[in-house]
DNA sequence: CGGGATCCGGCTTGATACTG
DNA sequence: CAGTATCAAGCCGGATCCCG
């Protein structure tokens, strides 16, 4: 459990309590965190908005709609950390960044889609699920 | 697809603006909506941990170790309102409650499992990735 | 253009207590 | 056991200002 250098990094995705699959991806894990990078609110809009092909940051901020600069900051910083994005600064004058996704990152993106597009043509199941149980219980 | 009584729902789904990968999962769309509750900090979980069988609320409890009684009410509320997790109560005394994954939810869970298993398998990377940016820049 | 730093309001979250 | 109600704290996210 406590290699000098990774102690609780690698070592636990198949450590001793990770074998049951709710424990797998547990707040304890790393894969967890980048599980929320990916799927978090700005995260998922913005692998969604990179799989279109390489873009300037102020050109994704019209992509990903709604979006404050800071938050895409902070979505792409964490994305780029994780090894999803690529980001690829020129030195020149008014400077110049293009922002991409890894091979990495376009696996995952593939993975995301499929389960998006799978809730999507579920929605009216969904949906009508909803009503239901709205009926039934009235409020909330 | 266009049923009188939701308009802006399962219309919105293929309308117009959701064209690109993107847009089809924006803020307006209900899907994701779901897939937040789906993907959310505790609903990954509580659906991993139904996807081991059908439990009660306390035992839920416990193999989602650290959720407050109000957040798991709060998740398996959102689920079960989305059609992913049926409930099922006893009124026996003391009561007796079971919640289990609905086929909608085990098929969303199957997804959503096999986007995490190649997270996990893709740590080493991500790690190694996490290590030289955080080298590069030293503070996060 | 591409961001970092700061401030601040509000929703989310977590204890605690209480009910059936 | 299976929750709901209440309340305070904390983090998230947005707006703004500023720098390179």
């Amino acid at each position: 459990m406590e290699t000098p250098a990774a102690p609780t990094d690698a070592a636990c995705i198949e450590a001793a309590g990770c074998d049951l699959a709710y424990d797998a991806f547990a707040r304890a894990c790393p894969s967890r965190e980048t599980l929320e990078h990916v799927t978090g609110r700005w995260g998922s809009l913005t692998v969604g908005a990179l799989r279109e092909g390489p873009c300037r940051f102020n050109e994704l901020r019209r992509r990903v709609e709604g979006v404050s600069e800071k938050m895409l900051s902070q979505t792409l910083h964490a994305l780029e950390r994780d090894g999803m994005v690529h980001r690829d600064a020129q030195p020149t004058n008014p400077p110049r960044v293009d922002y991409e996704l890894t091979p990495l990152g376009v696996e995952v993106a593939n993975r995301l889609l499929s389960l998006i597009h799978f809730l999507e043509g579920s929605m009216p199941q969904v949906l009508s699920s909803r009503q239901s149980y709205d009926e039934t219980r009235g409020a909330r």
